[in-house]
DNA sequence: CGATCTATTGACGTTGCTCAAGAGTAGTGG
DNA sequence: CCACTACTCTTGAGCAACGTCAATAGATCG
């Protein structure tokens, strides 16, 4: 297989193309959210992880459940062995979900975008296992837990087990990646490809966006070093695969992207 | 950390101790367990996953939910894509649960000791995600899907959703282990003192016991070579902390063992 | 007793980690 | 607004752990 081949990329290297640089991005600032009571016209409506339940669930519940809240950059939603009180839905903005070894470093397990459920890992044993923290400002839709898995019971039994379930795929999937036999190429190809179906899935562009969380983060994902991470992400952009303006990113060739990732483990 | 660091074990290198040979395994041959209807007398009473289930159940429903069935080795009880059906509990023997990747190679998630539960993967989705081969002859506990949801819903309304849960924890854990920062000697003796404490809280020994797994699928499991596997065995018997007379293994040194992974990691 | 699967051991090459030093960027307070 | 500090990212050099390939030995099964 030519995906786990280092540094070929099959294609010329070109120089870091100055024209390409000074190419401004277009993407825009990210809107500040206005927080209303109704889901209707919710961007992250396609992909709400409370989407079934909701539609299951008469209107009049609606606000009983969800309010919203603003939360800060680098703040903490909940750490790991806290108890679970409420769960909250990213309406805007970004986490990370990791927990830390007796050593002190950490393992980051996922990055949560709008639509994303947060804390869902505590509805088996009420007891969270894993750190959240928002990687930048962010608008939470917020539901106490009690009400929550009430009305769950009632208008849709499974999605508490579904959530988990979930929780279950995502992590074997990226075990998967974190596998030996995938290389850092692939690895980061992977990932970039994951974020892009992800933003795809909400509306937004797939070949530009925000990468919110530092290289520190991507590389605890990952499961290399930051330095790796830094050496793939200098590659990618001299082969023009790959074009970054901390902190946005652009995919000029998804194809070339893809072609370093096995077909079955795309998103 | 010294645990990383290769081939020390901070011991002299004793050769390969010919009268340690000699001396032979006292374990006894696995006596075939008879399949009782009643679980009061089961090996696997205080390990088993459906201790709860059955302790808040009226003792009249066990023979409606539970028969017993022998499995032959090598012979599959789901395949990833399955739909779920029937779940079991192991009685006697041992599992692996492993899913294929397109090009073919097998990545193991697991090794299912009696006592422990088989399909719960499916049970928020109706479909197996991994398959289950047995290692060994194994007797089973065997209880339809549909009665079993019905009961527990009733007895113990948590259970399925800590099933599921139990599922993501262990890998969780496994992921963890099979971190770059982990070398090969950790992980072997990390999957070693983990099946030890498995068989200690089956009131087995903990130190004397069968590893019915080839070499192929602890590599699997732990993300290596196999070379790399044998060898790290090779290296512990040579420091006479181990001792393999296939298919059974002795832990001769089982502080010495431990030292090899992090306190925080020890089951 | 041959065929097949499993384990052992050696030689070699490579990927990616570590350590280290420097540049770029952001956040803070005077 | 600028200077200072603290991150974050980049880039290089060296090294070692582990994967790969290959050949052999041992075990298991019909």
């Amino acid at each position: 297989m030519e995906t786990t081949t280092q540094t070929d990329y099959s294609k010329p290297k070109a120089e870091l193309n100055a024209a390409n640089i000074a190419k401004p991005l277009t993407i825009e600032p990210p809107q500040p959210h206005i927080a209303r009571q109704s889901c209707d016209d919710c961007v992250t409506k396609p992909v709400c992880a409370a989407g079934v339940l909701k539609r299951n669930m008469p209107a009049s519940y609606h606000s009983r459940l969800f309010r919203t809240q603003r939360f800060a950059k680098g703040k903490h939603l909940f750490y790991a062995g806290d108890s679970l009180s409420t769960l909250y839905i990213i309406k805007s903005g970004s986490f990370k979900t990791y927990f830390c070894t007796e050593e002190g470093d950490e393992q980051v397990m996922g990055f949560a975008l709008p639509g994303d459920i947060l804390g869902a890992d505590a509805l088996a044993d009420q007891r969270h296992n894993l750190s959240y923290m928002a990687l930048e400002t962010s608008t939470l839709c917020v539901a106490p837990v009690n009400t929550l898995k009430t009305l769950a019971n009632r208008f849709a039994p499974n999605w508490l087990l579904q959530q988990v379930h979930g929780e279950v795929l995502r992590e074997r999937q990226l075990m998967l990646m974190t596998a030996r036999k995938y290389s850092a190429d692939t690895r980061v190809a992977y990932f970039l490809l994951e974020l892009s179906a992800r933003h795809r899935a909400r509306g937004l562009s797939e070949v530009e966006f925000k990468l919110t969380m530092p290289q520190r983060d991507i590389a605890h994902y990952l499961d290399m070093a930051l330095e790796t991470v830094s050496r793939v992400f200098t590659r990618l952009q001299e082969h023009s695969i790959l074009m970054i303006k901390r902190p946005y990113v652009r995919i000029n060739k998804v194809a070339e992207l893809k072609a370093m990732v096995d077909e079955s483990l795309l998103p």
